[in-house]
DNA sequence: GTGATTGCAAATCTTTTGCACTAAA
DNA sequence: TTTAGTGCAAAAGATTTGCAATCAC
């Protein structure tokens, strides 16, 4: 039995998510919105959203939500640990839904975000975090054109 | 008033950085913003500045400057390679007097950036950009608290 | 029912821009 | 004199917030 054609299914048999027990979990209510939204985040590949993005692909999809909930939910799904927020560009703000250890390729020309796997990345040596503070997280974005 | 006190004086008053030398060159013409905003920024070890926090030192300096026109002069430092922007925040942007290879630490407590010297970070491994790309750069960004 | 959540509009914050004025060449 | 640069206020974006209406439990 081969094992990458296990892993394939098995992302492949993720859409039908418990984004109502993952709500639960993490102390949020399951409203219709955050739902709707955990849906559309979670019942597909790794994705990499602005909430603008976000919104304009829920009222595509028929979904009532305002953006101010749009902004609202992604921040309290980054809160909960459902979301990470990836820094790329200090103008908006990027939610991944991928939330393993791993990095990212930002395209310049195109303002899109892809993942690069973290076992091809070697950080063979990182320097010695200022005293009294800790390493919370160690980002690398390569840049592209 | 003789030729050489003139050029003692000038000495005196900007010992290490020709500012006038380096806006001319960049193709900007050395007004008097520019000038003092070059010296409050280069006139001094590597430097981390928000737009609000540079404005804020000018008036503490008492040279007469609008916020308009600190944006203005810290998009076309960037934009002639005399600052480099770094991303750690999506709220606010951040400029570096470091233009050599380097990365940073971002203290999430403090919100401060801290340079890393480019021989302390060791990447032994990239992938390949996605076809049709290529690297423009790679920042590495060690979060601390 | 009650307490949390939502929608909307207004507020906030950062950054850019239009335009008349000023200064550098 | 000619053109670039500046200041100001207004505009533009992104994001947050206050509050009444609505929904989940």
């Amino acid at each position: 039995m081969d094992l990458d054609h296990n892993m394939a299914l098995l992302k492949t048999v993720r859409p039908f998510s418990n984004i109502i027990a993952q709500l639960r979990n993490a102390g949020l209510r399951p409203t219709r919105q955050r739902i709707a939204l955990g849906r559309l985040l979670f019942d597909a590949e790794d994705r990499h959203v602005t909430a603008e993005m976000l919104h304009q692909e829920a009222l595509a999809a028929k979904i009532k939500v305002s953006l101010a909930t749009v902004y609202n939910t992604l921040n309290q799904f980054t809160g909960a640990g459902l979301l990470r927020e990836i820094v790329v560009d200090s103008h908006r703000s990027y939610f991944d839904t991928n939330i393993t250890d791993h990095h990212h390729f930002f395209n310049g020309k195109t303002n899109k975000l892809e993942d690069i796997n973290s076992d091809q990345v070697i950080l063979s040596a990182l320097p010695q975090p200022p005293k009294g503070t800790q390493v919370t997280r160690v980002d690398v974005i390569v840049r592209i054109q």
